[in-house]
DNA sequence: CTGAAAGCGCTTACAG
DNA sequence: CTGAAAGCGCTTACAG
């Protein structure tokens, strides 16, 4: 027979106490006299009581001090982890959480663990990396403040995003200024799966598995190009997941049906390194044979060879920004982090001008 | 005044049944009859209720769904997820979270973070990054289970560590079989403050912050060395810390407080990797002039230049160990993981030999 | 298949 | 400063 742990009442029975008294005793130590929570703490532990159960104090209205963040498209936590993109987002959650003495949960985006943890984890809010229509109806319903990253919800849920349209016009009229005509752009598929390829053609939105902020991405690029003359339907796109090897299967398949750009244009950096290191395998040379230019400015992006020219945005104060949001149960904010071009070497003028 | 948010009784009320049939509705609705359900769940949606709140149902002795991180030596959460070592850790530890069905939280080790987190944090479990006696004392106090890494806390604790005193020894045979004979080594200290110097000298385990993973390290090197005939009280002990720029830093001192020392050995890639960056700053040749061989094989060991020679650990198989003892709750496990050597690219012959 | 009761472990007014 | 009571929101035997 397992002897059942102590809990508060027995103690409060040990020393001869009320339950309101030893609960004092642990919670507000200065509310008793000495003597009495010294009894207190002797009977504790003699019972080998360790303090209150977080579990029952939890009930009684109590935060449970944890926030927790959910990445987009089914993405798993491993894979989280390992996405330069998000460590460096999260690290500026965790410099606020930590600010606030409070834990961080991260939990997966797959489908089912998702839904489950919507309603059940035990957290104060969350911090959504996207979010489905059905997502923010169960997430509200939780009733605890929340916040979606790169997406405008609508005016009654927190958001978080970047101008992503001014950065991608930035992207392209830098290539436009280096004097390339030539396009491709890759954009992110935002779920496990093949490439998918899309010629030039009269294709209003059809990227398949694309977020709002892709499209507006899709805009801005087509904003510079306009400027040039050159329509963005004339433009091919390929939609590509970005964790490895996909990137590389992906730029691949870029290489083989547009041999002729000379002015990549990538969504996502990851997905731009994944380019990078497919040009060198096929001896294809950044920048002298094809200027790529990415987005995010993630941590790896300054390292890769040639260092990427990027967009960047600011990722830890979109982490940090978006922690405190939901810490402060604010409403109805949307903020836009600003984006900047950072010229590298993976651009360069067109050489066969 | 605030509309209170309903909750199962008011459910139970407005459909007219008891309290404990509302509850099987919502759990195990395959023991209502339908008609009764639909009422229920009308009821339900009238009042906008969603579903039990999780926090209600924790209290009948359930499951959190969730097991804590703690990382070593007060590191911040943020700090954690920027480490190449911990990453591919924590890679490990998601993905068994995700088999289990269960969210990761990630506690900061910070000292008051970390004691409260101990005693409050809404976990099954928790895998100790490392632990002080004090934290171990908590945590069993808890009553979950827990596992710590890289430390034997006595049988009656699980663990989860790796064979370091083999791995040292391989590093410094390879040095050895390399030919050299003036060696230094590169400790981790494991507090955030600037590197500390221990010049040759009889001085026995005087390391000033040091776990005891680092000591069978020494030993290691100690065990091949002294094949050569070569006393580790002979050879100059940098301990720095490794996250950047430490690292580069206490490199700097290892270079000038040991110029002739042509083999490094580092008990952490990290600290590896700014030995090398700092050698490149000051120009000198890693492999020709000095030879280096790191700890862990970290996943930027790899794309490092040049490639870095190091005792591999299996992180991501040790990160799935450990959370799979905390999920089966199993007691008294004692894991030690293999090491192997990976010959990469900073070691060479003695040139001047 | 459904209801009434007890209880999970604690905290918080409220009296005194 | 201390005690008695009610309640946090739910689940789980147990009767029927």
């Amino acid at each position: 027979m397992v002897k059942r742990t102590a809990k508060l009442s027995d103690v409060a029975a040990a020393a001869k106490v009320s339950l309101g008294t030893a609960s004092n005793a642990f919670n507000r130590p200065e509310l008793l006299r000495p003597e009495l929570r010294d009894l207190i703490e002797k009977a504790a532990r003699k019972l080998g009581y360790l303090g209150p159960d977080p579990k029952g104090r939890l009930l009684m209205g109590g935060k449970t001090n944890a926030i927790g963040f959910i990445p987009a498209g089914e993405m798993s936590v491993a894979t989280a982890f390992n996405s330069p993109f998000l460590r460096k987002f999260l690290s500026g959650v965790a410099e606020v959480c930590e600010e606030r003495g409070a834990s961080l949960v991260v939990i997966s985006g797959a489908e089912e663990r998702k839904d489950w943890a919507i309603r059940n984890a035990l957290v104060d809010g969350f911090i959504l990396g996207h979010a489905e229509e059905v997502n923010l109806i169960s997430v509200r319903r939780r009733k605890v403040p929340f916040v979606v990253m790169d997406l405008d919800a609508g005016p009654d849920v927190n958001s978080v995003g970047i101008a992503g349209r001014e950065g991608a016009r930035l992207a392209a009229q830098h290539m436009l200024d280096l004097g390339h005509r030539k396009f491709a752009i890759v954009s992110v598929l935002r779920k496990r799966g093949d490439a998918v390829w899309h010629s030039p053609g009269d294709r209003e939105r059809q990227l398949s598995a694309s977020y709002p902020l892709d499209y507006e991405k899709l805009d801005g690029y087509g904003d510079a190009l306009a400027t040039a003359g050159i329509s963005l339907n004339s433009v091919p796109i390929l939609e590509c997941y970005p964790p490895s090897p996909w990137a590389e299967a992906g730029a691949h398949v870029l290489f083989e049906r547009a041999p002729d750009a000379t002015a990549i244009l990538v969504m996502s950096d990851t997905n731009a390194l994944g380019v990078l290191n497919v040009a060198r395998e096929r001896g294809i040379k950044v920048p002298d044979d094809v200027s790529v230019v990415g987005f995010d400015d993630a941590p790896d992006a300054i390292t890769s060879s040639p260092p990427l020219t990027t967009i960047a945005q600011p990722l830890v104060e979109k982490g940090r920004l978006a922690a405190n949001i939901v810490f402060d149960g604010f409403h109805s904010r949307h903020e836009i982090m600003p984006v900047k071009l950072i010229i590298r070497a993976s651009t360069a003028f067109r050489s066969n001008a």
